[in-house]
DNA sequence: ACACTATTTATAACTATTATAAATTAAGAA
DNA sequence: TTCTTAATTTATAATAGTTATAAATAGTGT
C-alpha cells in the first residue's frame, strides 16, 4: 500500500508537468517507506548509496518540488534542521523533548477551530499545524541522563 | 498593565537569579509592548538606538534566557528567523501565508487534545503548539500582486 | 533519434544562530 | 559606599542549514 502511495504521488507529479527523475523517485520512496521525519541531510545520506553523486541541492530542491506540490509537509525547529513528512491524511505530530523522536497520531476535529479563527481574525483559512510537546516512555524511563 | 507584565516578569527573573541589564529590560521591554512577533534582528534594530554597541549575541543570549524561564515564546519557520512572542496567557496564532502578519487569538479547550495525545502515543504531554494559516483581510483584497 | 527545456551537479554565497575569549558590570558583602 | 566576584556584554569568528548560480546532463513529447 506504500506502493500505491508512491504511484499517486508520481502520478500527481506528472499532471502537474513536474519530471520524474531517478532521485526524485528516490526521495519520494524514501520518505514514503520511512516511518520516520528525515532531515533533508538524513534524506542525501540515505541515498549516497544509491546516487553517489547527488548534490544536497537536488534534496533541497526536490522537497520543495514536492511542498509545492502538497505531497510534502515541512516541519521546522528553530535553529535545528527542518524535517520532512510524506502526507498521507491529515495526522498530527508529538514531539518527545528529551530525544526528540516524533510520532504521529491522528485526531477528529480541529475544523472548528479553524472556523472560530477565521470568525475572529478575518484571515481567510487554509490550513493548520497542531504540534504537542512531551517526554516519550523510553525517556521518562531514562531520567537521570537527560540530554535536553 | 503593559508595566505591570514588564514588572512581573523581571520579578521572575530576579527569582531565577537572572540579572536585570539595561539590555535585558529594554528587550523585554520592546517585546511587551510591540503587539508584533519580532525576529531578533528586529529587536536589535529597535534598540540601536539606545544601545549602539549592544551586539546581536545579546539579544540572542536574552531572548534564549527568557525563554528558559518562561517569560518567551520562540516561533520557528523554516529558513527565515525565528519570531518571539511574550507569554501573557494562553493564546494561539494565525498567520498570513501571504504577507506574514501574525495575529493572536484565543480559543478554550485543547486539553483534550493532550489527553488524548497522551493516552494513544504514552508520552507525558508537556504543551502544545497550534498554529493556523490563511489569508488575511489586506492581502484578499490585493489579489493580483501576490508575494507568496 | 532529436530537440528543447527542466533538472542535476558542484560550488560558492548567504543568513540565522552560536561559541569563544576578553572586557565590563550587576548585585550582594564588607 | 566601595570591593569582589561571577554573570553578562561585546566583538569576532565559526557553524550549519539552505539557496543561488552556471555549466553539464537527461526527461519527455515529437
Amino acid at each position: 500500500m506504500s506502493e500505491m502511495h508512491l504511484k499517486d504521488a508520481l502520478d500527481t507529479l506528472k499532471t502537474t508537468g513536474v519530471r520524474i527523475t531517478p532521485q526524485r523517485h528516490a526521495i519520494l520512496e524514501y520518505l514514503i517507506e520511512t516511518m520516520t521525519h528525515p532531515t533533508a541531510d538524513e534524506i542525501y545520506k540515505a541515498l549516497e548509496g544509491k546516487f553517489p553523486n547527488m548534490s544536497v541541492a537536488t534534496v533541497y530542491n526536490n522537497l520543495r518540488v514536492f511542498r509545492e506540490s502538497g505531497l510534502v509537509k515541512e516541519l521546522t525547529y528553530g535553529d535545528a534542521a527542518s524535517r520532512f513528512d510524506f502526507i498521507t491524511n491529515d495526522h498530527y505530530h508529538m514531539i518527545c523533548e528529551s530525544c526528540g523522536k516524533i510520532v504521529d497520531f491522528h485526531y477528529p476535529g480541529l475544523n472548528e477551530v479553524e472556523q472560530f479563527a477565521s470568525h475572529v481574525t478575518g484571515y481567510k483559512v487554509h490550513s493548520h499545524r497542531l504540534e504537542v510537546y512531551g517526554t516519550c516512555q523510553e525517556c521518562i524511563e531514562n531520567v537521570g541522563k537527560q540530554v535536553l
